[in-house]
DNA sequence: GCGAAATAGATAGCGCGCGATTTAATATCG
DNA sequence: CGATATTAAATCGCGCGCTATCTATTTCGC
């Protein structure tokens, strides 16, 4: 498959993605989350009562995005959407008793990503500088224009 | 936003991998294809007459994504799918002469992608340490279970 | 040769992501 | 104060990506 270097990179990076998104996947399916919903809740989890554009400012997402997933969240009585008085533009994110209730379970999960991710050997020593390079690269392409 | 390291390491991944595809939303938009139907292209571009399976084989995709991919990509006449007279069950996907006619512009689109993701110093440096640890990254993920 | 198993692809349904637009609330400026 | 601009979130439409299932064809076992 003679593709160019840099198309090669780029699918690498395509690829890896959807293959860590199918382990979160059925990782997470015991716990009723999806990838995307269990970063919104760990962002929760960190700082409760955010607004929809503070979430996605930590995710690089936007509300198109947002909104739908976390009426989802909302309807699964993980979180709690509500206007806020002093800006009725604003909605506040808060978790909910049961949400909270999902951050033990939830936060196992990672781990076992991580296992299958890296070879005890290795765990220390490339993750760090595999992770600055992919957020440099994430930084980068948003700069772009 | 205090998250655990693996978990970062995963949302880094996320993270570039929506980056690097939002930029070549835009970049492709003129040659009107999207990522996963320029990655099919440029599959059958290598080489042509692949049946579904093969394809899916190459890019870790699954006809349940690629059936419908493969039908917007004949509805725009770029490429032509048909059952094999030898197993009706298989079907050959083959470019047609609009398709190769759109290689060259679309070919154009990754040192687009590259320049945005790395500065000239480190061209050739980091990118194939990158895309070594990406590679295994996804190998290792698909290899659970 | 024929029924069961295997294979290839298609289909259904769901949840993202996102560009583009819309709605509603607030801020700004003359 | 009122018109305009700005902001926050929601909505719309589309294309993935995947699990689960289905259909049609071929192969295998007897």
């Amino acid at each position: 498959m003679e593709l160019t270097l840099d198309s090669q990179l780029c699918f690498s990076l395509y690829s890896a993605s959807l293959a860590m998104n199918k382990l979160y996947r059925r990782l997470l399916a015991e716990v009723g989350l999806t990838y995307p919903q269990y970063l919104v809740m760990m962002v929760l989890w960190e700082q409760d009562g955010l607004r929809v554009q503070e979430i996605g400012e930590r995710l690089y997402l936007d509300s198109a995005t947002l909104t739908p997933l976390l009426k989802r969240l909302e309807k699964a009585g993980l979180v709690k959407r509500q206007r806020a008085t002093d800006d009725e533009r604003r909605v506040l994110v808060s978790v909910t008793a049961a949400g909270r209730a999902l951050k033990g379970r939830a936060q196992a999960v990672p781990p076992q990503v991580r296992c299958a991710m890296f070879a005890p050997s290795e765990q220390a020593s490339g993750t760090a500088a595999l992770q600055k390079s992919l957020r440099r690269l994430r930084d980068r392409l948003l700069a772009v224009e």
